[in-house]
RNA sequence: GCCCCCAUCGUCUAGUGGCCCAGGACACAGCCCUUUCAAGGCUGCGACGGGGAUUCGAAUUCCCCUGGGGGCACCA
């Protein structure tokens, strides 16, 4: 095989959602495993659905997720420009050869006659369909045979004409799909489809098929939905006399919601339930960057039977087209959750707390980076995302606790026993170092003492601190408090109970 | 409507003719551990869409049906 190039080429029509993502992260983890080129081609040859900041959003999406491209926007290379919009006069060219050599010619029609043609062909019931009707697929090849004067008259009119392809009118086009086999469609089904807009800007179709020659694209990655068009591609990399690249479909993302694929739109389920589509919304709810690559490379690939967790190494190391699944995956929000939570268990510390200081003061809460690191052992298992941190540590940060003050009678218990739990515990917070070691053997000792079971105890005593019924372990949880704030809070649990 | 693609537990999947009365993971349930919640450990629940054919033997090959998905623009 010759040098592995290969591109994932998005339109900067919208933010990247995850399944552009996991196109892009399979074109890049092929190009990684064989030593291979990845390059990032800017499709912007629509102007009418050109969307300024999702060029930059794509850019910060794809390097946030460690995505880095070889060639393209921002790093150059020598097949540029890497922006179809700059390589305008490439596409004319190539359509003008098409037309020189009889494999694609100058169209007229106007936008009505095409909309009327189109709403007559749907209008047609299966009855009505006679032979002449059904022998026409989308557009009816009306300006294919023009003679030259009749081209001369319309040119003469004033109008711009669009350039599109002669496809072949019987016979079939197949190509070789690397993950489906051999994939035919009877060239009857297809229409002269446009090749070169009356802007004078391509169609993805000529873009697409000239950069990917231009580029020497050793193989297309792209999703399933592809498919239908890629004879098109075909017939014109036969037109060029080029050799087309070779083909590997991959299977859609199904939207979690059960109807249809992932759209790039926010999803929300039946039961209200709201799904993240865009790679930022990702970031933006806490989710990690490792995290997400190994969940997408498993969204259509699949490693072993039984290994999950891959890291970015093993990931390049190990991707094939092999174990690229055919069929389309639904994106399961849930598995996602465990493994960003897997994920943020095996962090460091320090490292954690680093990410998650960002989400503390997003939120609002002033908080020195030295507080976070002591809170974050205690808090690291019991997170799924990033910003669980918030909730999970607010009772450090308010100056009043509210809660009912029956829960400071725990099951079993009378309100003397709380009482007693409280005061003595007071006492002995008085004297105890306040570190978490230290902490525990006397209170525990006194647990014991006082003839009441440790959830008990300690029950009352996460009431009186807290405020709440769940919250991360006691004792460090009173380390970071301190001393003052603690007596001060089991102070305030005894006044509740007189 | 026409064309194309796909089809294993609820979900993601392993499986490339005998190793499969189908393995793993998420979710769910139970138990254990435990100061709560998590995390962790163990156990359980749970699938080859239907029908033909090929074969000594089929989840694995072929055909039909059904179901799901996608495409049919001067969008990508």
């Amino acid at each position: 095989m010759a040098r592995i190039r290969v591109r994932y080429a998005p339109s900067p029509t919208g933010y990247l959602h995850a399944g552009g993502a996991r196109s892009c992260l399979f074109n890049w983890l092929f190009a990684r495993h064989h030593g291979g080129t990845f390059i990032l081609r800017i499709e912007d040859t629509d102007r009418t659905r050109f969307y300024k900041s999702s060029l930059s959003d794509i850019v910060e999406s794809l390097r946030w997720l460690g995505l880095d491209w070889d060639e393209g926007p921002e790093v150059g290379g020598p097949c540029g420009p890497y922006f179809q919009s700059e390589r305008l006069p490439l596409y004319q060219k190539y359509a003008r050869e098409l037309i020189a050599s009889g494999h694609a010619y100058r169209c007229y029609c106007s936008a009505e006659r095409l909309k009327s043609l189109r709403e007559g062909q749907r209008a047609a019931t299966p009855a009505q369909n006679t032979d002449a009707a059904s022998s026409h697929i989308g557009y009816d090849r009306h300006c294919r045979e023009l003679t030259a004067s009749q081209r001369a008259e319309l040119e003469s009119s004033g109008i711009v004409p669009v350039v599109r392809l002669k496809v072949p009118l019987d016979g079939q086009t197949a190509f070789h799909d690397l993950i489906r086999g051999r994939i035919a469609i009877q060239n009857e089904q297809m229409d002269d489809f446009v090749l070169l807009k009356s802007d004078g800007f391509p169609t993805y179709h000529l873009a697409n098929v000239v950069d990917d020659h231009a580029m020497e694209i050793s193989h297309i990655m792209r999703a399933d939905e592809w498919i239908p068009s890629t004879p098109r591609h075909v017939i014109m990399y036969n037109a060029f006399g080029w050799t087309p690249p070779l083909y590997a479909h991959l299977p859609v993302i199904l939207s979690p919601t059960g109807q249809g694929k992932m759209s790039k739109r926010k999803l929300v389920g039946t039961d209200g339930r709201e799904y993240n589509v865009r790679i930022r919304e990702f970031r933006s709810a806490g989710y990690l960057p490792e995290a997400l690559f190994n969940f997408l490379a498993l969204v259509g690939w699949s490693y072993d039977d039984k290994t999950e967790m891959l890291t970015r190494e093993q990931a390049v190391e190990a991707f094939d087209l092999d174990h690229v699944s055919r069929s389309p995956a639904k994106f399961s929000y849930d598995k996602l959750d465990w493994m960003n939570g897997m994920y943020i268990r095996q962090l460091e510390v320090n490292d954690l707390a680093g990410r998650l200081h960002p989400f503390f003061n997003a939120a609002g809460v002033d908080i020195d980076m030295e507080t976070v690191q002591r809170m974050t052992p205690l808090i690291r298992e019991r997170m799924v995302k990033l910003t669980d941190c918030v909730a999970l540590t607010d009772f450090f940060f308010v100056d009043e606790l509210h809660y009912d003050p029956q829960l400071l009678i725990q099951k079993g218990m009378t309100s003397d026993q709380s009482r007693r739990v409280l005061s003595e515990s007071e006492a002995l917070l008085r004297e105890t170092e306040f570190v978490e070691a230290a902490l525990e053997p006397p209170l525990r000792a006194k647990a014991e003492e006082l003839g009441l079971k440790a959830r008990q105890f300690f029950g009352t005593l996460r009431i009186a601190i807290t405020g709440r019924e769940v919250a991360p372990p006691l004792f460090g949880t009173m380390e970071i408090l301190g001393r003052e704030k603690v007596l001060a809070r089991i102070a305030t649990a005894r006044a509740l109970l007189q």
